[in-house]
DNA sequence: AACTCCGACAACCGCGAAGTT
DNA sequence: CAACTTCGCGGTTGTCGGAGT
């Protein structure tokens, strides 16, 4: 049995389109548009071609206002925040770059911008490939990157990238233009099935609201400004890992200014760190099983000077650039503070044997220690 | 010059969602 | 409300051209 084809496939014409097919159907879409049924749309020009093939067609090239290639620095920084954020779903993506399609913007993650994030480590990995000179390795390369339920990856070989992902609060100098982008991206993550504190119903998944568990009470006058009225653009997973019963902020205590101070299991164990913070922070460490265990690992190989598969982050705005030690600034992490949603790791130590290496990012403390004051 | 490899991108495919009857 | 159709999405594959050997 199986499922109708959507297409006569014997009388359909496949691969690359000529300049003649896309005139004829330029022409009439911008004529008599497309009627609402793409199927048979090709039979009424003339054209041997599936219906979904016609709309992709005008959909990724022939469409007005389409831009290629040429991708700018912002719209990648969007794009791999966006991915972070919620994933692989490239029409959301795409519906936040005006002028890009969802195959662009899918082509260009798949063949420059997850290089530009995984590329520069795992040197070994990378030379197998080349001694291979396999494009099937590659791919299976990225096949073997799991994804959870929301698409986040989950990396389930920790033996070749450490996958690390941090989403945080956004920089006040961003409040006003990020509040504009997420009143959109609310409404596509509620359409996708997520809520918001605000929301009524609190037997849903919420995406973006402050576990209790952990986070300071919801009272407005003591909150950051930055939840007065934007969202804290968070996946699900990443609330999965908040929600885990080994959340690294396993320990929270709030004092009378309705400050919180968190801390890990790890304080009392073994690193000794603390971290206050009114807004949550948080962080979805690779294998999506054990966060502490991953957390551990994380500050371990960060102090040995050893940022395996770490390094793919960091790298070029880290190694061989003077490192934060405890509460200094860095030129650096100014730079991805003025991301729209930044990117950037926070680990704080005040330890002193753990603080050589150990990574801060600039105006994080700023905002960690933010009272309601400004 | 010939060959191989690889990156880039267009296009295809299958599936689930949404809409219609 | 089930059955069917169409749409839209995301993953994957095919093709082409340039770089490297």
């Amino acid at each position: 049995m199986g499922r109708a084809p959507c297409c006569d496939k014997n009388n359909v014409k496949k691969g690359p389109w000529s300049p003649e097919e896309d005139a004829k159907l330029k022409s009439y879409i911008e004529q008599h548009g497309t009627a609402g049924n793409w199927i048979a749309l090709p039979q009424k020009i003339g054209l041997k071609r599936c219906g979904k093939s016609c709309r992709l067609r005008w959909l990724n090239y022939l469409r007005p206002n389409i831009k290629h290639g040429g991708f700018s620095e912002e719209e990648d920084n969007l794009i791999l925040s966006f991915y972070i954020s919620i994933g692989s779903r490239w029409s959301i993506i795409a519906a936040q770059l005006p002028g890009r399609t969802d195959n662009d913007i899918k082509n260009y993650w798949n063949t420059k911008l997850k290089k530009k994030l995984f590329g520069k480590q795992r040197k070994n990995f990378r030379g197998k490939i080349q001694k291979q000179g396999s494009r099937k390795l590659g791919r299976e390369m990225s096949n073997s990157m799991v994804y959870d339920h929301n698409n986040t990856i989950i990396n389930t070989n920790p033996s070749w990238l450490d996958q690390l992902q941090i989403l945080q609060p956004i920089p006040y100098s961003n409040q006003e233009r990020v509040n504009n982008d997420h009143v959109s991206i609310r409404k596509l993550l509620i359409k996708l099935g997520g809520k918001f504190s605000n929301d009524d119903d609190d037997n849903e998944i919420n995406i973006g609201v402050p576990n209790p568990q952990y986070d300071p009470p919801m009272d407005n006058s003591l909150m950051h400004p930055m939840y007065h009225n934007s969202i804290n653009l968070m996946s699900s997973s990443a609330m999965d890992v908040i929600n885990m019963t080994h959340s690294p902020f396993t320990n929270t205590q709030y004092d009378m200014d309705g400050k919180a101070a968190c801390w890990t299991d790890i304080e009392t164990r073994k690193l000794g760190e603390r971290m206050e913070l009114n807004t949550p922070i948080v962080l979805a460490v690779n294998d999506g099983c054990n966060l502490v265990g991953e957390f551990e690992h994380m500050m371990y190989t960060i102090n040995s000077q050893n940022l395996d598969g770490l390094e793919m982050l960091y790298e070029d705005m880290l190694i061989n650039k003077p490192v934060t030690t405890t509460l200094g600034r860095s030129s650096e992490w100014e730079d991805m503070n003025n991301l729209v949603f930044p990117l950037a790791p926070l680990v704080v130590s005040n330890n002193e044997d753990h603080q050589h290496g150990t990574l801060l990012q600039e105006g994080a403390l700023d905002k960690l220690r933010y009272t309601g004051d400004e």
